[in-house]
DNA sequence: CGAGACCTTGACAACGTTGTCGTGAAGGCT
DNA sequence: AGCCTTCACGACAACGTTGTCAAGGTCTCG
């Protein structure tokens, strides 16, 4: 390669970086020399090297990309890095601590210059030595106690409240929570915002309308039917995450009930629109969360928690009149 | 860290890499300081040094992580390659050929062992560079001619003419095509398990019920409803990928056609049960399509091409009778 | 007890690049 | 013309590992 151009392979480091100091007609006799031959850079060399050790890559853990959630919140991220020509390494943890650490480390190790993650609990030691070893760390979807790091979030109580107040509203007093396990962030937030809302109502929390460990599909479904089997059962469910919310419209068609228990859930999500009836949803903007946070990992100067509005979306489920 | 156990670095590497020739005891001693320290290898300078150039690196580039199938599909190569160690670039590509150029050519500067790809278009030229350049190029979903690396596909043409069949042994006679442009792989089998099947029953095709060009989600729709417009409209529908069948869907409900107008829809998607009616599908499994896509990129004599198989799901759309 | 084989360990080069410094040529100033 | 500055470029070290080879110690066996 330097040897076509006739020049040092150091001539050829400075033009293909854009550094200054080499004269026109040489950088021009390079270029030519490396479109002929290909020549790209060794990313490990160049990584190896560098003083400010830059790999130009991210690396994202989030809880499963197969969620249309994280799906969306790893498309924004990729759109943001793509623009800046760092390459984006993928895992999904499944709320698995383990497999989270051992990602965190396969990162870690591979240099990536910052590590974009949902995490799964509150431990923040795996993270806190990926920002020892140089990488910056932003949290999305997720915060954790105890580490400065920019974070990208939903006011998740805000949105609970918006949710369960647009309930209240139709009159319903016998409102059922479906979520996940309070291990979980956004699970925390989302439970505080039915509390408090009910509680503002002057209404007391029944503890048997409250299910708290929908983690997996079938147990959210038998959830469902706990709650739909109580002696005086909810006339309202608020469902706190997507996949929780079409196991729910599941269980209440199945039981012809879609039309008589109003129901909002937590995210939107595909063909919400298309059911029968319409299901009325707390809407995230996972792509734009994604990408502010990718905005975040990119900038040196980056911090602070940033706040992503949601938004309540009407489509029929969430306005089946209550009792009152 | 070599100093703390008291050894050279040289013996370090032989004890992280598991090979022969240490002590027990200097083994112990050196685990021993490397957890202390939480020392980790630096890929980089491995993947620079080593012989085999292995970088524990997959690249994966897809239509659209966005979309389930692709989504899945991911998940499946994800869950291999942790399992084997190994980390996985991800990129999507929206069709675009010079982003899909682009992206191979950053997997390729970064060494990785193998390219997953759904390529876009029958150009090879790229996919050649990174053969060259030492990575193993495993295709799926998508294939190219000319070019002989593992792939992983599903019989499109047999899938559609399940799907199709099915509606002719419903009585139609009727049945519009609407399908992505030719220029995609899966497009071009799919629009041929049409033809053929109408062919063998002795229909002819009415270019007047074909339509390919549904890209975009907009343009999809606006299809649909051309063809609903027909004077003799279509009596069914077989939709070729799952966000076209979702806007059909959409474009039937508003005209209170989905019960009367039958559809099958090649890609299950999520909800697609929970629809009215339930929307009959020919249905992938893209999650193993990753996991052997995964499999043959880590196998350095897998070979061949692999087909998986599809299967009709039966969920009332498609088993609206015909006129016939 | 000595020779040879084997085992453990370290010294050193090398991977492909970037950072630092030196060198020679060209240009500017007195 | 002589000196100083600036510019273009190359030589060389260094990044943190792995591969090769050599050195020294221990063991085996006649």
């Amino acid at each position: 390669m330097a040897a076509l151009a006739g020049v040092s392979f150091k001539t050829v480091s400075r033009v293909v970086n854009g550094e200054s100091g080499v004269s026109p007609a040489v950088a021009d006799r390079v270029r030519e020399a490396a479109d002929h031959l290909g020549y790209r850079p060794n990313a490990a060399a160049t990584a190896l090297r560098r003083s400010d050790h830059r790999t130009a890559t991210f690396g994202v853990l989030l809880e499963d990309a197969g969620n249309p959630f994280f799906a969306a919140l790893l498309r924004g991220i990729e759109e943001v890095a793509r623009g800046n020509g760092v390459a984006v390494f993928t895992s999904s943890t499944d709320l698995d601590v383990d497999r989270e650490r051992d990602m965190t480390a396969a990162f870690a190790a591979r240099q990536v210059d910052a590590l974009i993650t949902a995490p799964t609990e509150s431990d923040a030691q795996h993270l806190m030595r990926a920002l020892e070893e140089g990488s910056r760390v932003v949290l999305v979807d997720r915060t954790i106690d105890g580490i400065n790091v920019p974070a990208v979030l939903v006011d998740n109580q805000a949105g609970a409240r918006a949710g369960v107040e647009h309930l209240l509203s139709q009159g319903h007093r016998r409102i059922g929570y479906i979520g996940r396990n309070p291990s979980i962030y956004t699970s925390r937030g989302r439970y505080a915002g039915y509390v408090e809302t009910l509680t503002a109502a002057g209404i007391e929390i029944d503890p048997a309308l409250v299910r708290r460990e929908g983690a997996t599909r079938s147990s959210a479904h038998l959830q469902v039917e706990e709650l739909l089997d109580l002696a005086e059962p909810p006339t309202a469910l608020f469902t706190a995450q997507d996949l929780i919310t079409m196991t729910a419209v599941s269980a209440l068609q199945r039981r012809g009930l879609a039309d008589r228990v109003a129901l909002v859930g937590f995210d939107d999500f595909e063909l919400a629109d298309l059911l029968q009836p319409g299901v009325t949803v707390i809407a995230q903007d996972p792509r734009r969360m994604g990408a502010l946070a990718a905005e975040l990992a990119l900038d040196p100067e980056g911090s602070g928690v940033h706040l992503v509005a949601t938004r309540l979306i009407a489509r029929g489920s969430g306005e089946i009149a209550g009792p009152g």
